[in-house]
DNA sequence: CGCGGATATATCGAAACGATATATAGTGCT
DNA sequence: AGCACTATATATCGTTTCGATATATCCGCG
């Protein structure tokens, strides 16, 4: 068999413990997973064509009304499968931050403009550590402590993030004053 | 003009001081913004074209004995154009994490299996500090403060990271045992 | 009853990834 | 001098991903 995506994986994770439809794993991911890992319905649906051929899900036609709608369930091959993953040391780690992008050219303006990048990132990391409370403020407790543990870590993250943004704009502030006295 | 994408940036930024060739981007990509925004060869070279065409660079031909080559400059334009882009709100923030995917997921595992991700995590994030450090080590002090002040944000945050696996793995340990007594 | 938002699936062009093809230059080894 | 290997340099191409949108039904609210 192919090797499978991660994003095969974020669904078989998914539909293990309760029966979903594309569009609840669609929501559920961008209510959890997204902020380290995002899926599209472009990769959804198809993926899940793709794990029902292999036998690692299974659809059942659970039609709301006059609506047609599948959900799917994990099978034993696909619980298998999910924990042979699981094993596996994590590849994949990738990071996209415009901001540190533009901080790093940042010498292309003048120095008060360029603090103003690093306010704008602490601003948008305070921003994202609100939206990661208001998740927490709503979960009650359950069994599974892993989701609890990484959104804890998120809120962490963010947290550390901002503050490093604090700490090199009063460095860079610092340093313009030696300048200036030295 | 279109919208130009944050990859065209890179260009411009890297070709501001210096004239470069596109293997000669690449190259300085993969050894400094590659940690937050990478660049692949596909994506250079045809930016290239189009940076030249809306006239923000100027390519001129260097030939390297028989073998051509063509290095490209910032132009006015260019300049103006990346300093306009410096100063807008940075807008991307992504993360594709396997290890915090795999985390988040690891109550399929046995709890010692699920501890052997974390240990993963942190070990990774260690070796991409030990690359940082050496990155660090070979660079001479210039005048430009920015890329080393980012340098420094990627070495403090692959430690927070190293040592967030640690208390998390440790957390897990506690309330382990906690169960087993409790 | 009708409107708007949520549910549900599907698709499609644009962008990005990443691997590789092609060719020449330089370097080191025998 | 001959050879292999690596670095330089540009280009391309199939696959994957992004993200936006089309289509259709359901439900709650006024």
């Amino acid at each position: 068999m192919e090797q499978l995506s991660a994003t095969a994986y974020v669904i078989l994770g998914f539909v293990r413990n309760e029966p979903r439809s594309g569009y609840e794993i669609k929501a559920v991911v961008d209510k959890s997973t997204r902020f380290f890992w995002a899926a599209s319905y472009g990769q959804i649906y198809p993926e899940l064509k793709r794990l029902s051929e292999a036998g690692l899900i299974v659809g059942a036609d659970v039609p709301t009304g006059g609506r047609k709608r599948t959900v799917y369930e994990i099978t034993a091959d696909g619980e298998e499968e999910l924990r042979a993953w699981l094993r596996q040391e994590p590849e994949t780690f990738e990071m996209r931050d415009e901001g540190l992008l533009k901080l790093f050219f940042a010498d292309a303006l003048p120095r008060e403009e360029a603090l103003e990048i690093l306010r704008s990132m602490r601003d948008r990391r305070r921003a994202v550590n609100a939206q990661l409370q208001s998740l927490k403020d709503l979960k009650e407790e359950i069994e599974d402590p892993f989701p609890m543990i990484v959104l804890q870590g998120g809120l962490e993250f963010t947290e550390w993030f901002a503050d490093w943004c604090e700490r090199m704009e009063a460095q860079l502030l610092d340093s313009a004053l030696d300048e200036r006295s030295g």
